[in-house]
DNA sequence: GTCTATACCCAGATAGAC
DNA sequence: GTCTATCTGGGTATAGAC
């Protein structure tokens, strides 16, 4: 799906994740993907019926990448806590898309935690999706009962950070912050 | 100002103050603004030029309104201290608001971080209320060279629960970090 | 100061030729 | 499957009467 691009349809959802996470899903318009694939307008409608269709293939498309994302965790260590600290590297990875843009899955489930129920079901699966990996991975390192409230807590810091590094455009903040995450993280995991 | 809204400007910012809030920014049109007041649609032009203008007095009513807050912490207490843990208490005061439509000010700043940068700078600016505030009680505390990167570590774990909070729309878990934070905080500013 | 009518544009969406 | 031409609605913004 996502490694050739070779199709139009293809092309669009690849065009719309982008825009989407750039500019925002309601600022995005027909015409400026239509730009950014050469493909005209008037074409959309032959593989969507409408523009929350896009949404809901790119929301589609994203929850893949998520799932890459895990994937290269556990192919980096086949240590659990390695690959938790490894996720949270994720912070430093993404830099320079997290101070310009945010994160792609908090900047979009904020914005469309402001439209309909059902689209709002559709992001919170992506959390969902990077939540349910984190408890596992506590789970086998034996933090069975607090492995679910912990995983919330992971992410509510990263969100924390990569919130407030993209309002202040602040490098040095995303830098120290994940630092601090994963110092907090290696004792947590270590006194286990 | 916000005490009497008795005239139409008043009323104008203090229903787009709340739409955008609920529905965003660019999700709320003039139409949204001229049902809830009651006043018609070309009447706005009178009081703003563009739809920007509105915004940009809908950032200056937010900030009067942080500024209400704060005070309402120096009248709380005396102490810096409890100030501050009055502060964090805002997650359960406005728990409803937070829920459904997260966080005022980081809602606001995600969605206008993808729009044009004098409007970003705008929102930033209320963060740096708040962050100012924070770091002036750290350093009354004793913090001093730490105040800074400490104002911003608060600020952060305030964020990341009022999105994960919103985005699942889990009264529990928003409950459950307010505490959290608190004794966190209990425990840091005592040791100095 | 207040309100109505309306201009103008661009959004999402459709019809139908090729 | 691809593309052009076009419709329709709602958006911001304006002109001008009262």
């Amino acid at each position: 799906m996502s490694q050739r691009g070779s199709n139009n349809r293809d092309k669009i959802v690849q065009a719309a994740d982008q825009l989407f996470y750039v500019n925002g899903y309601n600022q995005t318009s027909f015409s400026d993907i239509a730009e950014e694939t050469g493909i005209p307008r008037g074409n959309f409608y032959y593989y969507f019926k409408t523009k929350d269709d896009i949404l809901t293939a790119v929301l589609d498309y994203r929850s893949h990448l998520i799932e890459e994302m895990l994937k290269a965790c556990e192919q980096h260590s086949a240590e659990p806590r390695e690959q938790l600290i490894y996720l949270v590297e994720v912070l430093i990875r993404e830099e320079d898309n997290i101070i310009n843009y945010g994160c792609p899955i908090g900047t979009m489930s904020t914005e469309l935690s402001k439209s309909s129920v059902p689209l709002q079901q559709q992001v919170a699966a992506l959390f969902e999706l990077l939540r349910v990996w984190i408890e596992k991975k506590l789970s086998l390192i034996g933090f069975s009962h607090r492995a679910q409230a912990l995983s919330m807590e992971i992410l509510s810091r990263l969100q924390g950070t990569t919130v407030l590094a993209n309002v202040y455009h602040d490098v040095e903040f995303l830098k120290r912050s994940a630092k601090q995450h994963k110092q907090w993280l290696t004792e947590l995991l270590c006194n286990n």
